[in-house]
Formats: structure tokens, C-alpha cells, sequence
DNA sequence: TATGAATGAGTATTCATTCAT
DNA sequence: GATGAATGAATACTCATTCAT
């Protein structure tokens, strides 16, 4: 990727965090990005297609932070607890971008498109749960609901743990407590 | 309330939720209201206090619907799988509003004023919590990130019901089962 | 005159005066002057209207002030002192009216109607500088020209006066020294 | 200067000296001057600060224009006259520039920084006066006055010429005589 | 006559996007 | 490619005026 397109997409990053996407001109994320305005439609089409750029940039940093030791042929507990921890881990490191992939998630400012491309890099998940049904692991349940279950209580989990600016042990606690609670939940 | 102000209030919530907030223009909410652009204004200092409007409007509504039978001297139980069931069934029942609702949340479009006058009334709910704790029939963890993990699993299952249009014996089973994941997770 | 028609009038001044005519609207004026924004316009037919008035009723008082004690049957010098006293008296009592009706007369938000039935009211002057002149008393010019003259010596009199707050005996010196400094400069 | 700066400029002058300054909404402005409306908003912040843009280059023009053959060393009255002479010059070859200043001046929509970096220019005829009041050359009076009734019965000769279409040769006599009168009336 | 809610044309300003250099 | 001045449609809000009660 070129430089100054990163560059523009850290900028957009940065602003929208903090001023939100309606309150930052295309103009204002060039100069914080140090190039004039027009080059930015060089780089991506319209605003809307920055926007979409954005999202994948951040889940695209998502996934790989999730998948970093990802214990392929671990049990599916571990499996589950491995993504528990790192989707945590990441939300509580870069608060900023996980805000705003939250916010851009429910926005529908992304587009069908992409918004469903990015869906698909989530089939696994998806194989994953239903595995663990037939294997008798989890409980019998439609298994997108299930998975909307786990997404739910990770986003309490960071959110409480952002708010409260958990740190440590304390988050180590955290982490371990909500697990178990979604996971009693979920299987038999 | 006014008759014209009632009216402004439906448009809102109408083309909000249709168009969002941004794409829906003071002047579309008066016309598709049947009213004049500046007619607005005499109800509405600004779009912020109608957007403000609106949200108070929703939360009521919202409040009114879960507090119709709730068994005010009922066992903890009894009365969180009230809220569970009413919350469910007020989701499922208007779409629109309950996604309009969750959005403004999230989107500090909402002045802080307001917002914290919504927050203190369900202080009651936090109190709930704090007693089963004491009572011992919740595990013990910090009551506000149960409440949000409960908040959490309501929206999963609220999501996945619309998503899936699901409708009577579905539903019931779904809203049964949703409580019953929630509540294994959450006592000993 | 109407009790409401003189606090319409009154208030406009008030208004007109604090915050200019363009950031008065009418509604405004109603409301200081304690009646319906409507009422408003059952005695004046628009805000131009209402300008117009506020503009005669100031000329009005003016001229009142300046016409008490008027020496209909003295020499010139004394005329003319005596308009230069009460104008200059009316202008450091009332520098609200004063400062409003000078910036009315140069607003051109005035009808030309209604300024030119004023500049009638003046005729009387005119026909004293001219008799003034053919008497010798007043250096030959163009009549109009010397009232001119008057007027904007009266003018720069009024504003350092107010400017500069002053009061009692540095007044009456301060009105003294104008006049003589005028009347030296047009008597031959 | 940019050449459509000063087009916006010389638009500006054209219509607010025609229409006033709330009857000329920026869109005329821009479209007299030949260009889109945003681009206005791209020299001038706002309609105040264009407004206050037009003070400044009036004021300019005139100083300059009073400037031109100043005798830095001649006598005190020669360097008045010279004033005097330019002062009127000015007023009646831009009759449209003149009242606009005027207008500006004592409307109180020139910001007030403006305004006083304005007079600052203004120190050295103050200066000039105070010398001559020292000198005994000027009667004995507050320099301030006397500055105040200079620029007032400047006031009166452009308007008187301007007013009357004078030219030439009656024109000329009537500066003179308007010194004349000036003069004897601040002199010992 | 008095009222004040309703009206809607009018206005300053913003900003995504273009395009000549 | 890079630039940034130019564009003009779009939008929140105001306010003189009307008119049904």
C-alpha cells in the first residue's frame, strides 16, 4: 500500500475517533494527513468509499491480532477461549480503533459490499459452533444466534473494561470471570 | 402533547431510522409531518433538542412497555425474566423504534443532559442486581458488568428474532431459551 | 394616541437602539412592549411602518424641545443660540433617542416620504438663514450650505459632549465655545 | 491582492452602496463578481469579516488619496487646507465610496478591532492640532473638539457639493469658502 | 380588537468533488 | 501523480406577516 494512502487512512482513523464522520471534512483529514485535498480522491473514489476502506483497515487489524497463536487443532474450549482473550486484548490495547469499528458496524455507513465481504471472513466461526453442537460440546441452538451470544457478551466485556480501565490482574479476573459465564451458559 | 408536535415526533422517528439522522433534513421531517419548515422550530429549539426529543420519546415508550405487569414483589428471578420477556416482545413489536433507540445510544447524538436523565431511571434495575448478589442468588462480580452483559444477550436475541423474523411458538422457545443461557451464566 | 400603539413605540426605541433594527425582529418588540406579535401589526402596517413612526415620533420630540422658549421675535444671534442650546441640551439628556435619530436619518430605512414631510418642518430655518444673509448678518454663501454647516457643528458638539460625559459648568462652557467658534465663522 | 478578491471587493462596494448592507445577501455579491458562492467564503471568512474587508480598503483609498502631495513641512494651515482640498476631491469623484465609508463608519458593523487600527492613523492630525493649539495658531480648546468639527464640516462641503453637482469652478469656490469659514471659526 | 401558532421564502455558510496547472 | 482554488447544491434556522379563533 502507498505511503500517503496510509497516511490518509490513519488520519481518517484519528479524526473519525474523535470528532465522528460527519464532523470531519474530507479537507481537514488531507492536511492531518499532510497532502492537499484533492489527492485523497486519488486514493479512494468518494468519502464513502474511504469510509469503507476504513473498515476493512481495522477489521483487517482485528482478525490478524485475533489470529495471532491461534491453536488450529485445539479443542474447541480453547478455541473459544483463545479468540475470548484476544478480541479483549486488542479492544483494551487500541480503544480507539475498537470504538470505531463498533461504531462503524452499526452505522450503515459501509456498504452492503463490504459489509458482507467481511462477513465471510467469519465463515469459520460460524463451522466452528456448529461443530461443536453436533459434537454435543455446545448446547442445541441455532448456532448464528449463538454466535450473536458470544459477540454480545465480548462487547460488555471490553466495555467494561475499557470504561472502568481495567488493568493487569484485575483484567486477567475480568477476562477469565466472563468467560465462564458465557461459557456455563452455552453448554450443556 | 400537541397534536403537530406528536406529528413531528412520527416523522422523525420515521425518517430517522429510514434515512439516519444526518441524510434527513430538517425541512423533509416538516413536510412528510404535514407541517410548514419553521413550524419545526416552534416545537424544537433545534434538530439537536428534536433528536434529544425523539430519544426521550423512544425510551418511554420503551420503560411504559416493560413496566406493564412487572411483579414488583416477585422473586428475582421472576422479575429479570419479566424484563427479559417485555424487552423481547417490545423489540420484536416495533423494529424500527427499538433499532432507532439502539443507534442513538451509541451515538452521542444525544445531548449528556439527557442521557443521564435516562440513565437514573434504571437505577432500580441496578439496585436489583446489587440485592441478588448480596442474596446470593447471582454470582458475585461487579453489578454493573452484569447488567451489561445482561443488556448484551438481549440485544443478541432481540437482533437475532427480528433478523430471522421469528414469530410466536419460534419466538417463545427462543426468548426461553435466550433467558435460560443468561441465567445458567449468571448463578452459581 | 393609543396606549399600546406608544409602548409599541417605545419599546421599538428601546430595542432599535440596544441591538439595531436588523436584529430587532418584531415579535421581539411585541413581546417588550407586553402585547401579541400580531398587535403589533394592527397599528403598523409592516416593520417599515413602524420605522417610519419611530422616526416621526423622534422628530417630533425634537422639534418640541427645540421649539420651547424659542425667541420668535429676538434678533438671529438669538435664534440661532437658542436652537444651538436646546438642540445640544435635547441631544446630552436623551443620547438614546439622539443617537437613534441620527442614524435613522442616514439609514435611508427611512420612506422618503415620510423624511421629506420632516425636512419641511425645517422650512422656518431656511427662511431664516435667508433673511439672515440679505440683512448682512451671515456672510453671503449658499443657504443651504450654511445650514449644513450648522447642523454638523451641532452634530460634533452633541458627540463630544456625550462622549466625553460632560456635565454643568464644562457643558455650558463646551456649548458656549461651539457656538462661538460657528458663529464666528459665518458672520462677516 | 488576488484578482477575484478584489472583484469580491469592488462587487461588495457596488451592492452595498446600492442595496445596503442586510438587503445584499453574499450570493448577489458573488454572482456580480463573477463567481460561485462558495468561493466568496474562500477570501472572506464571513460576511462580517468582508465587511469589515470593505472598511479597510475604502479607508485606504481615502487616506491615500489625502496623501497624495502633502506638504510634510509646510505651515499649519497649508497642511490643513491640503486636507481640506483632498478630503472633498475625494468625496465628490467617488461619491458612491464616500457615503459607503460614512456609512460604515457610524454603523457598528465594523468589528471594533478594525475600527481602532483605523484611527490609530488618525494620531498624526490629532498631533497636528495639539501642535497648533501650542503654537497659538488654534484657539484654546480640546483637540479632540476641534478634530470632531473639522471632519463634521468636512462632512457638510461633500455633501453640500455632491448634493448640488457642483464642478469647477463653482466647486472650487466653494472648498474655499468652506476653509474660510472653518478657519476663522478655529482661529484666534 | 387581541391573540399567537403557522407559514415559507430567504440567508449565511459548509464541504464533497472537480480540474486546470 | 500532486495540488488547492473553484464550484454550487444542500441545509439549519430566522422572522415578517397572516389569519382563524
Amino acid at each position: 500500500m502507498n505511503e500517503k494512502e496510509k497516511q490518509l487512512l490513519e488520519a481518517s482513523i484519528d479524526l473519525f475517533a474523535k470528532e465522528g464522520f460527519w464532523n470531519t471534512p474530507t479537507s481537514r483529514i488531507a492536511k492531518h494527513a499532510g497532502v492537499a485535498t484533492g489527492t485523497l480522491f486519488n486514493y479512494f473514489e468518494s468519502k464513502d468509499v474511504l469510509i469503507d476502506a476504513v473498515y476493512k483497515r481495522l477489521k483487517q487489524e482485528w482478525m490478524d491480532h485475533i489470529m495471532v497463536g491461534y491453536p488450529q487443532n485445539g479443542a474447541l474450549k480453547e478455541r473459544v477461549e483463545h479468540i475470548w482473550f484476544r478480541h479483549i486484548d486488542w479492544g483494551v490495547r487500541f480503544p480507539v480503533r475498537y470504538s470505531l469499528m463498533t461504531q462503524l458496524k452499526l452505522s450503515n455507513l459501509v456498504s452492503q459490499e463490504v459489509q458482507q465481504s467481511q462477513e465471510a471472513e467469519l465463515a469459520f466461526a460460524y463451522d466452528m459452533i456448529v461443530q461443536g453442537i453436533a459434537d454435543g460440546v455446545l448446547i442445541d441452538m441455532p448456532p448464528a444466534y449463538l454466535g450473536q451470544i458470544f459477540y454480545a457478551q465480548l462487547e460488555a466485556a471490553v466495555y467494561y473494561a475499557t470504561e472502568n480501565n481495567l488493568s493487569d490482574m484485575p483484567l486477567t479476573r475480568h477476562i477469565a470471570q466472563g468467560f465462564e459465564i458465557f461459557w456455563r451458559g452455552v453448554t450443556p
